[in-house]
RNA sequence: GCCGACUUAGCUCAAUCGGUAGAGCAACUGACUUGUAAUCAGUAGGUUACGGGUUCAAUUCCUGUAGUCGGCACCA
């Protein structure tokens, strides 16, 4: 018997029934089947030895492939549990999934717990286990076969419960190892050339803290060496890149012990806040926005018709005034109600755009913080849109429209997803589904493509995230539009429609930045510290050739430029040019300029740009307007 | 909050087996008078995160607390 076997390029040929990827790959040519790793046989991810019976479509997987880089981390993942297992017998094994930056293997190694050192041991055997060369084969059971075999061990009888009656289960043997495993895997151990195994942490069994905390074991693996070491070497670039560690080096910010979580913004890195702001002010006056400042305490009872005091109570830090308890804002928009309140309010003043920076405490998790990224107080620049629903589309289009904008001035690179309604929800399901449906349209009409994130709506409204990513490839949210259909009735807002009702209004929460330090921190290693003119802290360095020929002129430039509005800053000290340079590149200034007596008697100056070390010297009003010009369209 | 690691001068890091802390940079002083990534010399700088314990002796071993880092959970 034979089957009909149809390529990627649409050529078909005959092979034996019961042939394998392997044999076919062989039959093209040697060196396709050194590459081939796994294949495609009717869409489905297979071994390389699995047998087809009829006629497939199929598509070899080779070493060039992403696929077959996740089967390399699979199977280094049940290498990892391999050595594990020779280590530390007693080690019971939950789930080894390939993520994007490389695997891991949860563990319970009972009384005993895995250190960083420990890594060194189980690599040494991981390699041994390499060497061995180990054929790894698929074993395919019934559910009840798959449960004797895992008998004793709770994790896999876990696991295998869950399959429905009279599914195939499959595991993959490797030596005295097996471990249950959809696959597909590598051939044997000995092709597992290149891993590391990067950290160890505790994981709660299924996510749940409730559970028991597993050890976790992350490692990566390459084909080749070379890729592995560049990955390695990536992940070191990426360090130099730590907004914590530059923002001591550039003087931006600084944490105390005495305030976990609480910032203090050193002078270069008020600099920053203060454009950015600036930059936020003049877009949102040009944009139609009116501002308004809440303040940071309000009495309980607000948190109460908010729904704060009862949902976001652990998270907020509270204090007392005159026998009365007060709370510090972990949100900006009750403040925001009153102030809609306030007044009396028209249709015809819709969309009514109120924005914000408001500075908001949260009492996040200890563990949680990280330098800028996660806070206890941050400043959100946010807004609360009130409109009809009718309104509601071409607003959060404006929205999409104006972030893009935002963010396309820094060149950073987002993806947009669209949260949906949680378990845990207020309202009925038509007006969250007319939500979510108005929020997804909104992004078409903005031609932003978008992954929906089902369930994670907040309660009382689907959200789109605007997500970033930092130095190390975490992603943190930033900008985040939120339809809340909550706070209104809360509050009991309400307009005069035109037909003289008064209605509820709509109401959207939006912030661009999302928070301003956050959004810092996203930006010090966007730049790597070396920030674009307009924001960079100090613009410009003047340094004197000869201190005592060149001083005068320097000083009389550097007053010049400062009342250019430019910050520049005099290098006098007794040091040699190279020193001032040198300086003025770690601290990635963007233009130092050096004055010498050419320069001094013809109104020049030399400059060169942070990053370069071409010389150019020019009128000192030529520099002036260069730089304006620079600073006005922020180095676009 | 949980698991693990870490905390030494302003910064980056040393200190053998437990024997009482050292370097580079920065700072300060002086000399040098400088043309594009570090001039030379000197001075000062420490309750080794904080508390308790073991020991003749603790940066080192044990322990508690705080903070930091990597994850998890949380958050968004």
């Amino acid at each position: 018997m034979s089957i009909k076997i149809t390529f990627p390029d649409g050529s078909v040929k005959e092979y034996p029934q019961g042939t394998t990827l392997a044999n076919i790959a062989s039959a093209i040519s040697p060196s396709l089947r050194k590459k081939s790793v796994a294949g495609v046989v009717n869409d489905e991810l297979v071994d390389l030895n699995r047998p087809i019976e009829s006629d497939a479509t199929i598509r070899l997987v080779t070493t060039d492939d992403k696929e077959a880089w996740e089967v390399l981390n699979h199977s280094t993942a049940h290498l990892l549990a391999h050595a594990v297992k020779r280590l530390y017998p007693h080690a019971l094994f939950w789930v080894g999934p390939v993520v994007e930056e490389g695997f891991y293997y949860d563990i319970d190694l009972g009384a005993d717990s895995l250190s960083e050192e420990d890594l060194v041991d189980i690599e040494k055997m991981m390699n041994q286990i390499v060497k061995e060369n180990i054929i790894i084969e698929r074993v395919e059971l019934t559910k009840e076969e798959a449960l004797a075999q895992f008998k004793g061990d709770p994790y896999k009888v876990d696991l295998i419960e869950n399959f429905e009656e009279g599914t195939k289960i499959s595991a993959y043997r490797q030596g005295d190892f097996i471990d249950l495993c959809r696959g597909p895997h590598l051939e044997s151990t000995g092709q597992i050339k290149a891993f590391k195994l990067l950290k160890v942490a505790g994981a709660y069994f299924k996510g749940d803290a409730n559970n028991k905390m597993l050890q976790r074991v992350y490692g990566i693996s390459f084909f080749k060496k070379e890729d592995l070491d560049k990955h390695l070497l990536m992940l070191e670039e990426a360090k130099k890149r730590d907004h914590r560690k530059l923002g001591k080096e550039l003087g931006l910010f600084m944490i105390s012990e005495y305030g976990p979580g609480f910032p203090f913004w050193l002078p270069n890195g008020m600099i920053l806040r203060r454009e950015l702001e600036q930059f936020w002010y003049d877009k949102h006056m040009q944009e139609g926005y009116q501002l308004i400042q809440t303040p940071i305490m309000l009495n309980r009872q607000l948190w109460e018709v908010s729904g704060h005091w009862e949902n976001y109570r652990e998270n907020m830090y509270t204090s007392e005034i005159d026998e009365m308890e007060f709370a510090i804002k972990p949100m900006n928009c009750p403040g925001g109600m009153l102030v809609y309140k306030h007044t009396l309010h028209s249709y015809k003043d819709f969309p009514l755009r109120i924005g914000e920076l408001g500075l908001v405490h949260r009492h996040e998790a200890s563990g949680a913080l990280t330098g800028l990224f996660r806070v206890r107080n941050f400043t959100q620049d946010d807004a609360h849109i009130f409109c009809r629903e009718d309104q509601v589309i071409d607003e959060v289009t404006n929205l999409i429209r104006l972030f893009d904008y935002f963010y396309s001035v820094f060149n950073l690179s987002y993806h947009i997803e669209l949260s949906t309604r949680p378990e845990k929800y207020i309202g009925t399901i038509e007006v969250w589904d007319k939500a979510e449906k108005a929020l997804a349209e909104a992004c078409k009409r903005g031609g932003k493509e978008f992954k929906v994130n089902e369930g994670d709506g907040a309660f009382y409204g689907p959200k789109l995230d605007f997500k970033l990513r930092d130095s190390l490839g975490r992603i943190w949210q930033c900008g985040t539009i939120q339809l809340d259909m909550k706070l209104p009735e809360r509050f009991d807002l309400t307009y005069i429609d035109a037909d003289g009702e008064r209605k509820r209004p709509v109401m959207l929460h939006r912030a661009i930045y999302g928070s301003i330090e956050r959004f810092i921190g996203i930006l010090i290693e966007h730049y790597a510290g070396a920030f674009p003119l307009w924001i960079a802290p100090r613009q410009v360095d003047v340094i004197p050739v000869n201190p005592e020929l060149h001083s005068a002129y320097a000083e009389k430039v550097n007053e010049i430029l400062m009342s250019n509005k430019i910050r520049s800053h005099v290098d006098l000290r007794d040091e040699k040019v190279g020193y001032k340079i040198r300086e003025s590149q770690v601290k990635k200034v963007p233009y130092s300029i050096v004055l010498g007596d050419k320069e001094q008697e013809e109104n020049l100056v030399t400059f060169r740009h942070y990053g370069d070390t071409k010389q150019v010297t020019v009128p000192l009003d030529e520099f002036i307007s260069m730089l304006k010009a620079e600073i006005q369209n922020k180095g676009k």
